[in-house]
DNA sequence: CGAATATAGTTAGCTTAGCTAAGGAAGAGC
DNA sequence: GCTCTTCCTTAGCTAAGCTAACTATATTCG
């Protein structure tokens, strides 16, 4: 069995937190996706439509790096929200290879609802914590943004 | 900030917490993913196979009850993970309808060595953080989890 | 006992998310 | 102008998730 590892031997306890935070993030997002479904819109899409709306008009490539994703994903992704209506694509006036992407008022609603829909289920147990528990939510939600981007 | 949670009107803050628990936990998934696929591993797959191999031999049933998911999902990621010679199946003496799932050597090395895989690059970025920062997303992950057991 | 019902898993077929590889089309450099 | 780079799309694959429908075994009950 792997005993020490020639490396800075990372702490048996940072080996647990991977662990929990990996278990931690499987389970929040089924649990989110089936509410986001009743939304009618997917996690993905839904992370990405709050680019959009929030940081104003962006352009695939900037959208599928914001998302961590490649640009074929994004591609698809923006495709199937063009399709419901949710965005919309304008060229650029100077060149001709970006696309930006604007929100589009049925998006910009939909992605309220989509937020007090999740809200309606998480904030009956987020209420169940002390208001101390959820700033400490709100700080490791913090921290583990910060994790994927450093990489 | 957080006042008095009087249960309806969910806090505008509890809305704000519930989007970036999401933010987060998709992101930090799509960052590990790419870790367990060097692995050789999905992160769907690495997860039932962490029940099986910690929680002994469990049944197919039991084992889609703890990952949250129906049936048929389970029994592809199971046929994947048999496949592969991780974990084997093995028939109930008594009920027939009954499948135990059992981990296999192979299967049991494979989860530790991902186990070490993640935290190879976790480890780096969250010996960054405080050793407070780090209890704090252990707790962090105690409650996520424990939202996710709720319904 | 035997028929009806209930339970455990599987199969079939669909949607969505992710990737790489390859290509088109527009800009940039020499 | 020709090459090279950049931005995005198309094509084609794998995987995870679902529901509906099926098989096979247990159980219940008339």
């Amino acid at each position: 069995m792997p005993r020490n590892p020639p490396r800075q031997d990372p702490l048996p306890e940072a080996v647990e937190l991977a662990d929990r935070l990996h278990s931690a993030a499987i389970h929040l997002l089924r649990r989110l996706r089936k509410q986001d479904d009743r939304a009618g819109i997917s996690a993905a899409r839904l992370s990405a439509l709050s680019v959009v709306v929030f940081a104003g008009p962006v352009t695939m490539g900037q959208l599928a790096a914001a998302e961590q994703v490649a640009p074929p994903t994004m591609t698809r992704l923006v495709a199937a929200m063009e399709r419901d209506g949710l965005v919309e694509r304008r060229a650029d006036a100077d060149d001709g290879r970006v696309v930006w992407i604007h929100a589009r008022p049925k998006g910009t609603r939909l992605l309220h609802a989509a937020r007090e829909r999740r809200v309606a289920t998480l904030a009956t147990d987020l209420a169940a914590l002390a208001p101390a528990e959820r700033t400490l939510l709100a700080a490791a939600a913090g921290f583990i943004e910060r994790l994927g981007s450093e990489s």
